[in-house]
DNA sequence: CGGTTCCTTGAGGATGATCAACGAGGGTGG
DNA sequence: CCACCCTCGTTGATCATCCTCAAGGAACCG
């Protein structure tokens, strides 16, 4: 695991917990209460909200050595949304009261946290301007470049529910949009595959 | 003030200016490097992103005590959003350095923030859950219910442009949606002020 | 080879956007 | 006090984008 939120090894000694999911599983559910910090050990989840008509909306992606769900945790709230395992996956947990402990003895690691929520409100809202108020192929165009690696021409490897889940399109909706990119050659479909 | 963020007095020790400005003045603009913390003394502050076609998105409003723009000064980045006067009012500031210095030495106020920031996180992803996805009437519903303080009717504050440009909907659609949910006793309307 | 997941296409429909006027209320200066 | 202006609210007509529904097709995996 690599650049872990926390080291494995301090969790360790605060009684953590390892745990496997398998791809599907719920690690948590929209409106429960938090009782854990979480961490990805190996693979990756995903948080996300499902509607009145069932159709789901991404929050995002969480993956190894990243932690997920602290903010009801330090804020005593219900979990705005709920986390899946995106694939087969492992979890280490420790207990809310000894995340706390962890933050008052380790100030470094409280510094950290800091830095990590103030990173993900700008993300979220990037992410929330280039979705609301936008057109479908710009909303495409936002989801790709935020999950973009390098300069090169790479393979997404979303399939376009998934593209659609994020950007609060429908399949078919991103199925054609993508293919209009591709004629105006914003990007490039090869055997179902887009690389972008 | 009540509950500012960080006291004013502490503030002041640091180097804090007070700036004084017009509603509708722009205190900082998206994309411009951040070079100060603000709090909000009196009256409040708009953020907003403005798309391609010149419409706007309002990302959150602050109020008094309220500190703003700090993710990015925390992180290095670039304004996500513009800051506006949204009445005149007042802020006070201090540069960046202080601001940091701030938090290395008071590590109660470092305390405070994390736990500010995470209360930020969790509203945005509700907001982002109210919004996309929804259909209008949600949205609205979602917006009142966020403003609302408390359980009785009360007189909602905001234009029905400044509910469209939270909403991400247009004028013409909230004023006729709203109608239509006065008409289905889901709010009151005197004299068009809006009562939820 | 069979099943599962993902992708594709077309037709039709609905919600919200757009455009163009106009109305209402409040404040200001003559 | 009245006229004017400015901001905000309202309405109707028309349009466009995206959604919905329904039916297959393609790719991949064991």
């Amino acid at each position: 695991m690599k650049n872990p939120q926390i080291p494995l090894e301090l969790l360790i000694t605060y009684g953590a917990t390892f745990k496997e999911y398998q791809k599907g599983e719920i690690i948590f559910s929209e409106n429960e209460y938090p009782n854990y910090y979480f961490q990805v050990v190996s693979g990756s989840i995903k948080m996300f909200n499902t509607n009145d008509e069932g159709k789901e909306f991404t929050q995002g992606y969480f993956l190894r050595g990243q932690s997920f769900g602290e903010p009801p945790l330090l804020i005593n709230e219900r979990y705005p949304a709920s986390a899946m395992a995106f694939q087969n996956m492992e979890v280490v947990r420790v207990p809310k009261q000894k995340f706390f402990q962890i933050l008052e003895e380790h100030p470094q690691i409280q510094k950290d946290f800091l830095i990590l929520m103030a990173r993900r409100i700008h993300n979220k809202a990037t992410t929330s301007k280039d979705i609301i108020n936008q057109k479908a192929d710009f909303r495409i165009k936002a989801f790709l470049n935020s999950y973009k690696k390098g300069d090169e021409k790479e393979l997404i490897p979303f399939t376009r529910q998934e593209i659609a889940n994020f950007t609060g399109l429908r399949v078919e909706t991103v199925i054609r949009t993508i293919k209009n990119m591709a004629k105006k050659k914003q990007l490039e479909v090869r055997d179902h595959k887009i690389y972008y």
